[in-house]
DNA sequence: ATAGGGTTACCT
DNA sequence: AGGTAACCCTAT
């Protein structure tokens, strides 16, 4: 008898990826018991979701369906003594080439491969606000929520820009664990952000469809909503620059510094 | 508990 | 038959 194939619903993929975005990939068991995501997740071991994230990121990871071309591989050479970070993937839109339906009208006219500075602010904020972190959100993460959720592609320029000082050792933290983590994350964000140039650049600005229509809606009536207030009030616009100013440098800033305007 | 390799079931 | 996704096993 064999076992009837659990396929994952919509519901537990997306469960899975804000479980990623909030505790890390790796992280499995305290994503599965995260009550958060528990409910969604409870038919699922702490080995299906590392299998099922495994799935994803292959699939975004080149291999689109055309271009059998693997990835460059940046192998890292000998002379490296740490072992090179293996290449973690965001499992970007799925099935973009896959069977689009043509009833959906809502192409995006607008094809601005770069977003005005405000649209940013809007959405580092908004990044902020929706992950309600209380000690703060790191740089990586704040990135990894708009890469991952808006599904905006941030050119390798920032990242670059935001890993300079770090590599600089000019990173003087209370928690070594905690900014050698984002430090991290840095990297592998950077080192993929070339690798991906075609496939991510053609997926530049596609929201993944399905399971996220109603949140997608919800997020972008925020980001307007948050984007019309900056455009009136030159003042948010420029404290939201001073926190990009700020984030690229590698700092780590709290919401409750945003909020007092204390940055 | 997690990562990685291997196996089985399903789809085209 | 070939590819993909879910499942299983094992070493660390």
């Amino acid at each position: 008898m064999g076992a009837p194939k659990q396929k994952w619903t919509s519901e537990e993929e997306e469960a899975l990826r804000r479980g990623v975005l909030k505790h890390g990939a790796g992280k499995w068991r305290t994503i599965q018991k995260d009550p958060e995501f528990s409910p969604v997740l409870s038919s699922r071991s702490n080995i299906d979701l590392k299998d099922k994230w495994r799935n994803l990121s292959f699939s975004a990871s080149g291999l689109g369906s055309r271009d059998k071309q693997r990835v460059p591989r940046p192998k890292a050479p000998s002379s490296s003594p740490s072992p090179s970070p293996q290449l973690l993937l965001l499992p970007a839109p799925n099935s973009v080439a896959d069977a689009a339906p043509p009833e959906d009208s809502e192409k995006s006219p607008h094809d601005d491969k770069t977003p005005s500075p405000k649209l940013y602010s809007a959405m580092i904020l908004e990044a902020l606000g929706e992950l309600k972190e209380p000690n703060g959100s790191e740089v990586t993460t704040i990135c990894n929520f708009i890469e991952i959720d808006k599904s905006y592609k941030l050119t390798d320029s920032y990242a670059k820009r935001a890993l300079a000082p770090m590599k600089d050792s000019s990173l003087k933290k209370k928690d070594p664990a905690k900014s050698s983590k984002a430090a991290k994350g840095l990297a592998l964000f950077a080192a993929a952000s070339p690798a991906l140039d075609a496939a991510e650049a053609a997926a530049m600005k596609v929201a993944d469809a399905e399971a996220k229509s109603h949140l997608a809606n919800e997020h972008m009536m925020e980001v307007e909503r948050i984007g019309k207030m900056a455009e009136e009030t030159e003042s948010l616009l420029a404290l939201a620059e001073e926190l990009y100013q700020r984030c690229s440098r590698g700092e780590v800033l709290t919401i409750l510094q945003v909020a007092k305007r204390e940055i």
